[in-house]
DNA sequence: CTTGAGTCTAGACTATACTCCATAGTTTAT
DNA sequence: ATAAACTATGGAGTATAGTCTAGACTCAAG
């Protein structure tokens, strides 16, 4: 078992290209676990789940600088957590809100399927008006 | 009782940018109902609702092609659809996608925070590691 | 009837998030 | 030992989504 990826391997198992790899290095969000004497960067699978947890995190709407402070939360030994219980409390409010928003946009996706399968006479009709009601 | 409107009066009932307004006629995604004839663009409230359903989209990952195309999705008079069964219930299924994401996310975050209350003594961890949990 | 606020177009500029060189050094397979 | 494949850095270029400015026209109030 290999525990130690170059940055390549790590692009073909995490589907990143290099150059975005080395880009999120730069940025911030990720960081190789060491560097060969010569400069080669060396990573883990942990740092795969964070490239996958990277790119669902961006289809869902949250920047780069949102996504590095997820990351960047944690709990010290003493319990003591690196960002406020109210903070972490809005995040979560954030992505409710996000959640009851798509429930409506599947809603009225479902309303237009339906509306095409019934196809009856009066149908006439466009995505902004089903959303509203 | 208004139901036409100018560029600015939109604007402000909307929150968007006059420029930010006029950048997505240009995209495609909205038009005024009726210009003046000395060219000044006239609204009405549904644009105004369509400009909200265009911010909250963008919040949620959508890019500004993929808002038009949900925008333009219409049943004709003969129930006829825009868009075929098949691409509504794929976007359908990405909708669910999106959800089970960011539930992962707020479920994660709860742990995080329940972490910090408890503040027992090897509460030690990250986000990321707790979000493979 | 003028002054200030609002609008028009066209084009330049910005931020974010990559993506693609060029050039040079390193590793690996034959 | 040498060619092919891989990696490094730095910097230029691209796509998306705005944002700003200039210069001209229009509208509304005093």
């Amino acid at each position: 078992m290999k525990n130690s990826l170059k940055i390549g391997e790590l692009s073909k198992e995490s589907g990143v290209s290099i150059d975005t790899i080395r880009f999120y290095e730069e940025k911030g969000l990720i960081s190789p676990i060491s560097r060969s004497d010569k400069g080669y960067r060396f990573y883990n699978s942990a740092t795969s789940n964070a490239l996958k947890f990277i790119i669902s995190s961006k289809e869902l709407g949250f920047t780069l600088n949102e996504i590095k402070d997820l990351i960047n939360i944690q709990v010290s030994k003493k319990g003591k957590c690196s960002l406020t219980l109210d903070k972490i409390k809005e995040k979560e409010l954030d992505i409710d809100k996000k959640i009851s928003e798509l429930r409506k946009i599947k809603r009225t996706l479902n309303k237009v399927s339906k509306k095409c399968e019934s196809a009856d006479s009066d149908s006439n009709c466009h995505f902004l008006e089903l959303l509203g009601k």
